[in-house]
DNA sequence: TTAAACTGTCATAATTTATTCATATAACTG
DNA sequence: CAGTTATATGAATAAATTATGACAGTTTAA
């Protein structure tokens, strides 16, 4: 299940461009444009981590954080503040408030994903993507790499993510519409007999590896990854 | 097949992040913003579960259990009611008017979840899909798998829906007609004899295991599955 | 800009399953 | 036990599902 992701940043553009990045690296990113509003989430549904920016109309980032770690059941949400350059010298009294790590703006948005990597792998390493394992076969979702034996096995973007979902899924078999949901996103008007050619495509991949039938067909309802 | 489940909850924001998380379990999210429009989803279409806001705008969250309590029709579908702390007192009141199980916001998204799955594995067994068993037959439906000591039997398509349904019902005759309609969808205009056919495969495949009598043969008016 | 890689769709081949039907067996009735 | 009815079984044919190869349009990378 991906981890819940409450940003907290007035300026629009920013909180978007960070919404879409958690949200392509797989996050549920959660959008408040101030602190105020941030709390009354916080109130209804506890995120797994916030990303907050210091300075923030109304409230501040500090006063903010400061009340998360003030309420025992918010204390141990791991936080991230985001400060302008010309406030680094302020970074110490942000980890005094309690934030788990800091990052300047401008940052890129790769930097951020890996720290929230970094940190979740601490505090709920079951919401990060680790590298996953089946038989020989081993695939990296944040090094985007598949290999056997050592050996790197190119496979086409697509047919990385179906794996990538297997393997996360193993023994469980999924409809074509559910591999689409998944896979292509649930808006995709897409064919379903496309979700076969991927799985030939990928079996296909598999193939000098000697791996190929760990993709089992399941007549009449769909496809499932099991070794044996 | 994904459980419906009906969420209420006038907070845009919380509403969506519960809705994706619901669909990410696997479920399928209904949403709706206050209780008059949650009332016309409930007149078209029963959902599995309820999860409800006990502050809502209109009618609130207890009144509108009590009228889902009231009306014959919906009064089995499970409620889990959401309360604020504040509120904590009210939880027997809540309880009182129907609550199958309560949470105090803030709460995490994965709590939600667990408790989701706990109550329909109470009240609807055959929405969570786990494996059942007889004797030392697995049948487990996510994986469409049915196991005897280990061992993988394969069966048919239609004769491990049949042996699914058969399981999920032990003990209960069901006539040739009934079973049409519930592995073949009433439409079908098969022949009765067909079933037969099924029966006759779904023994063979379970001959090795020999736990082939457990499907009886009762004359006259069907088949039933039992143990001795 | 060009070449290479990737996508989704389709037609068709290959495979697996379903249904019917004829006949053999078994179970019930009196 | 003979007659009657219901079920089991095997096999042929039909139907459904999946695998595959090719193609045209796109995207990506050099």
């Amino acid at each position: 299940m991906a981890a819940n992701i409450l940003i907290v940043e007035d300026e629009e553009s920013i909180l978007e461009l960070i919404s879409i990045n958690l949200h392509q690296a797989g996050f549920n990113p959660i959008r408040a444009l101030n602190a105020e509003y941030a709390e009354n989430i916080i109130k209804e549904a506890l995120p797994d981590l916030i990303i907050l920016d210091w300075m923030l109309p109304g409230m501040n980032g500090v006063e903010f954080a400061k009340r998360v770690r003030g309420n025992s059941t918010t204390k141990s949400i791991p936080i991230i503040m985001l400060t302008a350059k010309s406030e680094e010298d302020n970074k110490l009294k942000g980890l005094n408030t309690g934030a788990d790590d800091y990052m300047t703006k401008p940052f890129s948005p790769k930097e951020l994903i890996a720290r929230i990597k970094a940190i979740l792998r601490r505090k709920t390493p079951e919401l990060v993507d680790e590298p996953i394992s089946i038989g020989e076969l081993i695939l990296d979702p944040s090094k985007h790499l598949l290999q056997h034996n050592n050996k790197t096995i190119s496979v086409g973007p697509t047919e990385f993510k179906l794996l990538n979902f297997l393997m996360k899924n193993p023994d469980r078999v999924f409809s074509r519409n559910q591999i689409l949901d998944k896979i292509w996103g649930n808006k995709s008007d897409i064919d379903d007999r496309t979700v076969d050619v991927h799985i030939k495509r990928l079996r296909d991949s598999l193939k000098i590896t000697g791996q190929e039938s760990i993709i089992k067909t399941v007549r009449g309802i769909g496809y499932r990854l099991s070794k044996e």
